[in-house]
DNA sequence: AATGAATGAGCCTTCATTCAT
DNA sequence: CATGAATGAAGGCTCATTCAT
């Protein structure tokens, strides 16, 4: 009975549900009611899948995780070279925002409202800019240092692009608009290009 | 009538006791009874000071808007250059890292946390972050049509300056370090000296 | 208008409820909402007037002691001798017993079921039960230093009285009958008389 | 069929660890999951086990009362004298307490918090203290008679003597101290001797 | 102005038990 | 014989706000 190949798809489905609703109404002021009406599910159902609220929102956050994750290696493995990577991750991100419901980052938003640096859902979202971080830092090194600059400098450029990626994201949420992903794009293209000519 | 000068000082004193729990908790996260409770008032009196939590939240975030004007022109009114003080800005903001309880940007933060793009919070948040940018964009257009840009050119330089500001705001707080700062500062001292270099 | 002499007596009225509910049905066995569906009242309304469920159950104790205080006083303050007033104790016991809805001592109950000995549950039952035997010890020593014993020898009659009865107060509840009182009161009789033949 | 001699064993590994449970934390507030999650099995497999939590009870109940007797037997077999065996109890109650995570009698507890007087937790508490109550009369009746003592005045000493073990175990728990038992003890050696000498 | 009692929906979590696999 | 998903009522407690005094 192939039929149901999503067997034990529940605790799936709630992540699912849960994933909507923490990004687009934030995880504190999504409460259990709601994602368990939703689906459609008994209280001590949930519980049964999820030890707490916490280990949904971090199921939730490693599930986004791997997905940007999958949409950015789609989006750039046919790309030839770094330079051009990493301006597909601002256009990329640019159509993102035109679709519906974007509320921003999901990682920045939790981050924002989670005081505790310490606490497990803070480490998550640390880990994610860690690797996004990294991301951007191995593309400039790759480019930079063929326009002649040390690791070390173009290290220093693939930071700075990620702070003007995130710089981006966050105004976009916050003024409801492209324009921040156009400019930081533009200024990142000329910082490409002010190296080659170098 | 200079007899009373602390008139509606227990006003002031709620917003004091509220900046401090907001910032440091979150809008969402801070209840009204902690705030009473601090400010050794009853629940009545509160409501006779505001119409509800959102206009004390409003009145937070104005307050804050006004301090923070009142920081950089402290900061930088004895600066000559425009440079000097775009980059005055980015000192700033490493130093109060480094002092306790930085939980980042309160109006970031703030619309983190609040999905309605056109409520009154968020309206006081963008309406913050739009005198920032301008600030930025201000002075890049004195230092940068000094070396020469057009003003549009000038005014997309400041803009980019603003988002790496903004950037190394969000990442200072989500590490919890002050490198972002220093590296967005590296990029911003590069980029002021490669235009005076054209 | 003194038409109204309880004005503000719902504190009282919950306690009133809360103590017939937490010594018929246990104070773990009973939830708030039985309290406040049976007072009438709004679920916000109890936390206006207890911070806690265990704060209501102090006041419970504490009430309960002053009733049993009170209910003490009236039954023997009539009584010429010590000895009279002890074994008038067990006396007041069986009657209370023959009473509706028996279920033992409410303070043995409660630290039966609460295994933290430094809970303020706890220490309000301790308190309860060392003015309980210190009663006891007062009148033995006033009855045995008549009788030539030492104030120390006296104090241990006074003590050996309490934990009879303790030991008859909590046998009447599991046997569910007066016969553990009147075997102790029988005994104690004889250790009055005895110390009165030496 | 002797080859499987921990046929059922798993069932006694669970009572044994609700055993603990439920004396430390008290049969009411000690919930299945936590015995499960102790004893490593599924929730499923408990239920095949017991019919319900009750049973549980019962069966933690009837294996404390066998585990009573033993240790009374082993610990009282070798001495000569009734009056030996009595005194010996209060000793051994003095030891155990001594001894880790003392909380009083299961017993007692249990009754305390079962209102039900007529339930089967309660008659198993109740057919536990019969037989406590008989050993202590049997003792005394030896005792007693010897001493001139008719045989319903020897067994009114033996109920006393119960009453005083009784008493003073649960002031132990409730004083967290010995001095309960040690009190008692001497009121029962006085009353040995004040037999003897009669 | 200031008080604090009153509201009732909502918070996250645990409860003992059943049942299909 | 074992599993663990499913149930839904109940657990204690907080929420922002209103209102009579």
């Amino acid at each position: 009975m192939p039929e149901n190949t999503t067997a034990g798809g529940k605790r799936e489905e709630i992540i699912e549900i849960a994933s909507r609703l923490f990004y687009e109404q934030g995880y504190g002021a999504t409460g259990i009611k709601q994602i368990i009406d939703e689906a459609a599910i008994a209280k001590g159902t949930f519980y049964t899948h999820f030890r707490s609220k916490e280990e949904l929102g971090l199921a939730w956050l490693r599930a986004r995780h791997a997905q940007w994750g999958g949409w950015f290696e789609e989006a750039t493995n046919h790309l030839k070279t770094s330079a051009q990577k990493i301006l597909k991750a601002f256009s990329f991100l640019e159509e993102w925002i035109s679709g519906a419901n974007f509320r921003g980052c999901a990682f920045i938003n939790t981050m924002a409202e989670t005081p505790d640096a310490d606490s497990s859902m803070r480490n998550e979202v640390a880990r994610h800019k860690t690797s996004l971080l990294e991301t951007f830092q191995d593309l400039a090194i790759d480019h930079f240092k063929a326009a002649g600059l040390t690791t070390a400098a173009a290290r220093q450029k693939g930071t700075a692009i990620y702070l003007l990626f995130e710089g981006s994201l966050v105004e976009a949420q916050n003024f409801n608009d492209t324009w921040p992903i156009q400019t930081a794009r533009k200024e990142v293209k000329a910082m490409l290009k002010a190296a080659n000519s170098t």
